[in-house]
DNA sequence: AGCACGCCGACT
DNA sequence: GTCGGCGTGCTC
């Protein structure tokens, strides 16, 4: 959807109490439920109403035998819905839209672009508390002693205590009675009743940190400058630029200045980074160098702090929202620029339930706005390369390293001459002396956590399978267990072979092997393994990294974790201890991806006045795909690649829908499809290949089988044609109820 | 999705 | 004799 062809807009909510509308005439609420169902509601409006209803308020309404809160998607003076059907809403919860016309056309254009229901795609863009039924207002309840209080008797303990807090005239709020225990807040209003307190609502300050003196930047150089110069000069109108720098070309430099160009026109900033890309020295750095009041939005944060956040973007307290993928739907009264950090993540596209692509959206957004969009990568996604081809992204160039540093240098290191021991090959180890030797750090990448990836039976060539998914266990060799990644399975290291009883054998590398084989190899240097299982909450990471920052450890050794965002200026030598994985892959993103990892690992080798090298190992070095990396860098790759996807007709050179199925058995997960497939063709689709249904790659995971219906088009309106009355047929189907499905549009995984 | 209704199996 | 399995109908 990263393109200019014309965009379709979601039918216009119709304002409450607009002059055409007679008032005469019974107005209908059409309303948006969280469920999967794709279809608005119609309500009468409730009896009694503080304000006239209008489109981004929510309403409570009754459903089925219960009551449910949904948003007022729009008004309107007829309903399709026969009179002894409709209810009466409850209540409205606002008397103000909390979503304003701009946000809800975004958000009514995702439903409709990913082929969601319209609930469901509210539901992303609104804190879970106002999903909940919390005030838009931050306000809370707050205890004191009544003025005239009777005299207490009989008081239970906690009772007690909450009374002894509130003397001199001090008040006690809903979270200090939390505090206090599960039953505080019951113990307040037993107290309230007999008259002893009175409860009031205060309205709470909604503060965020202060604006502060922003802190000057490092000089730009000419690119940085031209970039910020072009971006800056469309302040105000619609335009894509593709950042397209190097690691360590100054990025963020270029955003700040944009952004800081923005503010000045006393507009707001949106910012979207990877899900890991959030550390609190990036934030700080935004902070510090900006100024400005700043919201930031992710997971990790508790309900309340999430809407203290989306509330402080709404009011445009916050100039600068700095969020991961969801943080695309935060409201903006004054929006003036969206930057969008290493554009080519996978964390910007939802992998479940709503699958929607929150770069891609940001994109449809700024132009919907009419205000610039920067997406900024090393390694540009090969869509974003065509669209700068097609002329629709501008792209700007950052080809030099800040500072000194130059290029690293790339090598291969040939598995088959060069037989790894243990993961570590002779010329890697060499290499490593070295670097350490001349007091440099070294980082080792494999993306494999766990001890090995397979447990063998040299004596049958058994391994030890998992048994819910068409998977091989991994050894996780430092809790002597046996583990499924994709499911979660743990079972006890087997101390034989049930098969032949033979010895087993743990196969292939995981990093916490590597770990080892480094033990014994450069016994006298700490290294520090970062991976899901060293790091798991939120600061774990940087305590490792200062760790490598303070020189105490020397050797890193890690996954995709290590290739995101993290800088280590004494790293110069940078090892990928397995390229194989990703040279072979089922799925036609596998090279982008490899080559992507590959630019994004090395440029962490050499940043500051130490040359780089890079060392790749791998069994294959005459692939094309790394011959062309090690040649021409990514352009080059970028450049084969794209013309394979023109061959093959994959992306960017068409448009991918893929229809994903999983149920208890195979047979049931088949028939849907199927039945799907049956009424594709019915309908007739034009311009569309519908390919398969095949079982997914992996067909079994966590006990389901899985399968799936690849629909592929040259143009994404063919596409979008077959799509919307299919959508609202699959979910009629029969054949529907007996599993699970959904609906990918532009899945960047197929398998 | 979430919930009720409804008709067939192993059991307090 | 029931508790409960999940097929299917419905939600304004």
């Amino acid at each position: 959807m990263n393109s200019t062809h014309r965009l379709t807009m979601p039918p216009l909510a119709l304002e409450a109490g607009s002059p055409n509308l007679p008032n005469t005439t019974e107005l209908f609420l059409q309303v948006a439920l969280d469920n999967p169902l794709r279809r608005l509601f119609d309500y009468l409006p409730p009896a009694d109403m503080p304000c006239p209803p209008q489109p981004g308020m929510r309403v409570e309404v009754p459903f089925g035998r219960g009551s449910q809160l949904g948003v007022i998607a729009r008004i309107s003076a007829t309903s399709q819905v026969p009179t002894d059907k409709l209810r009466r809403a409850s209540r409205l919860l606002d008397e103000e839209p909390i979503l304003d016309t701009e946000t809800l056309e975004l958000i009514e254009f995702a439903a409709d672009y990913y082929q969601a229901s319209l609930g469901e795609s509210f539901a992303a863009a609104m804190p879970v508390l106002l999903r909940q039924g919390r005030s838009l207002w931050p306000s809370h309840t707050c205890w004191r002693l009544a003025s005239n209080q009777g005299s207490p008797r009989r008081l239970g303990s906690q009772q007690r205590i909450i009374l002894e807090r509130l003397g001199d005239g001090r008040h006690l709020t809903e979270d200090d009675l939390d505090e206090l225990g599960p039953t505080a807040k019951a113990s307040a209003r037993l107290l309230t009743d007999r008259g002893i307190l009175e409860s009031y609502v205060e309205q709470a300050r909604s503060q965020l940190e202060p604006a502060t003196l922003p802190v000057p930047g490092p000089a730009l150089n000419l690119d940085q400058t031209a970039a910020v110069n072009t971006i800056g000069g469309h302040l105000g109108e619609y335009a894509c630029f593709l950042l397209h720098g190097v690691t360590g070309s100054g990025k963020t430099e270029v955003y700040l200045q944009a952004i800081a160009q923005a503010l000045a026109r006393g507009t707001q900033a949106l910012v979207l980074v990877p899900e890991i890309g959030l550390t609190p020295q990036s934030i700080a750095r935004f902070k510090s160098r900006l100024g400005v009041p700043l919201a930031v939005l992710h997971s990790g944060m508790t309900d309340s702090e999430r809407l203290h956040m989306w509330r402080a973007a709404r009011q445009g307290t916050a100039q600068v929202i700095i969020g991961t993928r969801s943080a695309v739907f935060a409201p903006l009264p004054r929006p003036g620029i969206i930057i969008i950090d290493e554009e080519h993540d996978a964390s910007y596209k939802q992998q479940e339930g709503f699958r929607y692509s929150a770069r891609d959206l940001a994109v449809w957004r700024a132009r919907r706005l009419s205000i610039p969009v920067v997406l900024g990568s090393a390694t540009p996604m090969l869509e974003s390369l065509a669209n700068v081809e097609a002329g629709r992204y501008v792209q700007l160039n950052l080809p030099t390293r800040a500072g000194s540093a130059g290029k690293p240098s790339i090598s291969l290191v040939d598995l088959r001459t060069n037989p790894s021991r243990q993961g570590l090959s002779t010329p890697s180890v060499i290499a490593m002396e070295r670097h350490l030797k001349a007091g440099g750090q070294v980082l080792l990448y494999l993306n494999r956590r766990g001890f090995a990836p397979t447990l063998f039976c040299p004596g049958c060539a058994w391994v030890a399978p998992c048994p819910h998914c068409d998977a091989r266990l991994t050894v996780h060799g430092h809790r002597q267990q046996l583990l499924c990644h994709h499911c979660g399975t743990q079972s006890p290291l087997p101390f034989a072979c049930p098969q032949c009883e033979n010895e087993l054998l743990p196969m292939g590398q995981g990093t916490e092997r590597i770990e080892d084989t480094l033990a014994t190899v450069f016994p006298d240097i700490t290294a520090v393994r970062v991976d899901r299982d060293t790091v798991r909450a939120r600061g774990d990471i940087d305590r490792v990294l200062e760790r490598v920052r303070s020189g105490e450890a020397r050797i890193l050794v890690g996954t995709q974790m290590l290739t995101k965002g993290h800088d280590f200026p004494d790293v110069s030598l940078v090892i990928v201890i397995n390229a194989d994985q990703g040279l072979f892959g089922t799925d036609f993103r596998t090279a982008e991806r490899l080559a992507q990892t590959i630019v994004q690992v090395s440029g962490r080798a050499g940043r500051a006045s130490r040359p780089g090298e890079v060392l790749i190992q791998t069994s294959c070095p005459e692939h094309p795909l790394l011959q062309q990396l090690l040649t021409d860098g990514y352009e080059g790759f970028a450049k084969a690649a794209m013309a394979e996807r023109e061959a093959a007709r994959w992306p960017p050179y068409s448009r991918l829908a893929l229809l994903r199925v999983e149920a208890a058995d195979a047979a049931t997960a088949m028939a849907f499809l199927n039945a799907a497939r049956a009424l594709a063709e019915q309908a007739g689709h034009p311009g569309v290949r519908l390919l398969g249904p095949a079982p997914a790659a992996m067909e079994r995971r966590a006990g389901r089988y899985r399968a799936q219906l690849l629909l592929e088009a040259a143009d994404r309106s063919r596409l979008k044609q077959l799509l919307d009355p299919w959508a609202l047929k699959l979910e009629a189907l029969p054949q529907a109820r007996r599993v699970r499905w959904s609906l990918d549009i532009d899945p960047i995984e197929i398998t």
